[in-house]
DNA sequence: ACTCAATGGATCGTCGGCAGACCATTGAGT
DNA sequence: ACTCAATGGTCTGCCGACGATCCATTGAGT
């Protein structure tokens, strides 16, 4: 018995509080720019409700989130809480340090970040897309490759969630993003090279393409072949 | 803006209490095969430990359990809870119910596990497998093609579970499992015909055929077709 | 026949998170 | 100048989950 199966359903069944939680989702919002700076989270009340959890808990992951400088509050009608427009250098720590805490898990979050994004991709391409969702992916698409260098990571983001989103499975977009979370600390700790980025930018509109196009095998192999790029340059520099 | 990104994110952070979570998580060891009957799980201080859940609430779920009828405890030394020989007939919900139910939630889970699944067998393919891990396959696809009627289903789980599990990604694994649960109501709601099972189980062989061979693209497309004709049935008996 | 380690079973005090109610502030609309 | 709806800010009582501790039972080993 190989007995990596009870480690799979025997995980825990919930990590770290609520709190926690709440802080980490609202980071993915910021970091992954589905919120971008300037723009307005919803409010205490509607957002407590849909992530379930109660007022308080929230407020405090806010309050957390603004002594670290991410957002502000403002009160009144038409308040609110803010996105900073200068979010916060990450803390570059060494790319070394970050591999050894991560250890196995690195592979492990290519791996499931591979499967996803992939099947995302081919999962999109079959789908007939609105009109909305077309002009929502050649959107993004576009602002990633106008995107300056501060700004790229969180574009870039952005427009691999926008193609999960077009598959129109929740579920999946969800994976989606909470496996870029998982290796966005890393992406951090290597530097951009705008080299990367023009081959990147080639990349994601070969993808693009090929989703709009309806030709799921072609999706499929550029967002593979684009992924195992990053991949590479991951395990290049943390070797 | 398509605003779905803003249901991804966030999405609640918790799904029910931690007692309905374990629960949950017992069943999943017991529906997906990883604990057979007649075995036995882990201890209580153990389990509750790796489920990151207090005793009490552990044993609460237990005791759901036991009077479901699923488990049985035994006091002292060698004691244990033990998974019934018999287990209790899943209730055969109409499957039209389940469906309405579900409603998009089917399409979702489906998309979702496709991308899962056929992730993880081209994973599978792509890793020099040690012997245990290619005994462990063949021992469970052997079992799948020899259960009768009743076992099937927690045999073909089990297996598509090992497939899983020698990508060796963890999480992975998990993710594979889960999306399996969700939709192991709507499989319980679908006859099985002896007819399908032997054609499941051609597919299977050739699934775990490519892997062993580090075939990637033969697995991938192998588990693809596989999963595609669940997903026909399903939508056909559920329409 | 006895021992004892491992297991399930039971109880109690503590605390984090929750729901709900209420207060304070703001600024567009009138 | 006033109104008022929407928002952030605050407080209180309650409950579920937790950790810890002790009890009861069993049967292989001696």
């Amino acid at each position: 018995m190989v007995a990596q199966a009870d480690d799979a359903v025997f995980r825990p069944v919930r990590t770290g509080n609520p709190f926690e939680e709440t802080v980490e989702r609202l980071l993915q919002a910021i970091k992954l720019g589905v919120v971008a700076p300037g723009e307005r989270l919803p409010a205490e009340r509607d957002l407590a409700t849909r992530l379930n959890v109660s007022r308080v808990t929230l407020r405090e992951a806010i309050h957390a989130l603004t002594e670290a400088g991410y957002v502000e509050s403002r009160r009144g009608r038409y308040g609110g809480t803010f996105v900073n427009e200068q979010l916060p250098k990450p803390r570059r720590t060494p790319a070394r340090r970050i591999a050894r805490e991560l250890g196995d898990g690195l592979e492990d979050a290519l791996t499931l970040r591979g499967a996803l994004e992939t099947g995302a991709a081919e999962a999109a391409a079959a789908r007939e897309l609105s009109v909305a969702e077309i002009d929502h992916l050649q959107r993004c698409l576009a602002d990633t490759s106008a995107a300056n260098l501060t700004d790229y990571r969180r574009f870039d983001s952005r427009l691999h969630l926008a193609i999960a989103e077009v598959t129109g499975s929740p579920s999946l977009t969800s994976a989606v993003a909470d496996a870029r979370m998982r290796l966005n600390e890393l992406l951090d700790a290597i530097p951009l090279l705008s080299r990367n980025i023009t081959h990147s930018n080639e990349q994601h509109e070969a993808i693009i393409q090929a989703i709009l196009e309806g030709d799921q095998a072609a999706a499929r192999a550029a967002m593979s072949e684009h992924l195992s790029g990053t991949a590479t340059l991951l395990h290049g520099f943390l070797t």
